[in-house]
DNA sequence: CACGTCGTTCACAAAATTGTGAATACTCAT
DNA sequence: ATGAGTATTCACAATTTTGTGAACGACGTG
């Protein structure tokens, strides 16, 4: 037997590329921006803990500003953090440590929002028992009963993920 | 004191369109497409139980071509379904039963379809003992859970929403 | 302190989205 | 069948988004 059976399978750079691409687009499909899309997805992919902008550029063969833009939006979100450049000038893009919980934990006011704004419409319909009233409160109901859930759920995420290396 | 007591305040039909527009664009800003979230807003906030293509470009003050792309989208998407009509030829827009509790179940589906590209790439960057394969993992564990999580807390709703009149 | 290397910003170009008006196709009642 | 009233589609216009290249600015290094 070879004592390679351990080794992993090379790197298939093509392969990833694609299937990144790819991922990038179900994001976008979701409303997410195209770029930070695939940026976004450029990190999860890399074999290195952070990369600059100028990686980032290559890899994707678009423009610096390009870049410059889509980083900025993903740092806004929580999906990106700048470190502060070690011994380089060059800036290194990192993504943070648990980044999908982290967003998706930070997206939970949204339903919040949403809640209260049906508030005020529930009020202007004319109340509750209005049909109007009735959908929006449906509505409400349905969408603070979500954002509990969510709560909870990642709760229990943070007890039961299995452990890091 | 006067036999209104129960009376409804009036609807303010002003505030109602304000506030459907600002829930609209709330949607906007989440990725939902525009003409669609507010045709949605608007059923929402309806006084009736149905409405025809005719009643939503007057409402928004838009042509009939942008009603029917939207309303196209929002049958799609399962927010809005076509009532054949019964004495009239128009044809009745009306809200589901549980519309945005339809809409999640269904979208469900797409945290295990981004999972399965995640192990796709996985596997293209040789393996989970990857810098890469790492991170796609936990995100692939992380959607996996929030899919089924979110599916028990669906089941939940249905158990315990508040019984309709 | 000047140079080289990056990152950001700006004005503009390209492209995708969104909505309109007119033409076309349906559908039902007579 | 015919015709009035609707819905859909099409080509186009307007807007918005997205990305580029070049200029500018910051910062560490020789």
């Amino acid at each position: 037997m070879s004592d390679k059976v351990d080794a992993v399978t090379p790197r298939d750079e093509d392969g990833v590329r694609r299937s990144v691409e790819h991922m990038a687009m179900m994001l976008a499909d979701m409303g997410f921006p195209r770029m930070p899309s695939r940026v976004l997805m450029t990190m999860m992919s890399a074999e290195d803990t952070s990369l600059t902008a100028g990686d980032l550029a290559e890899r994707l063969g678009v423009s610096a500003a390009a870049i410059s833009g889509a980083v900025r939006y993903l740092m806004q979100m929580g999906f990106l953090v700048r470190e502060p450049a070690p011994g380089s000038r060059r800036d290194h893009y990192r993504l943070p440590d648990q980044p999908w919980y982290g967003v998706t934990t930070a997206k939970r006011g949204f339903y919040g929002q949403f809640s209260d704004e049906a508030d005020v419409v529930i009020d202007a319909a004319g109340g509750a028992r209005t049909l109007a009233g009735e959908r929006m409160t449906d509505m409400r109901d349905f969408f603070r009963f979500v954002e509990e859930q969510v709560g909870t759920a990642l709760q229990r995420w943070q007890e039961q993920r299995p452990p890091r290396t």
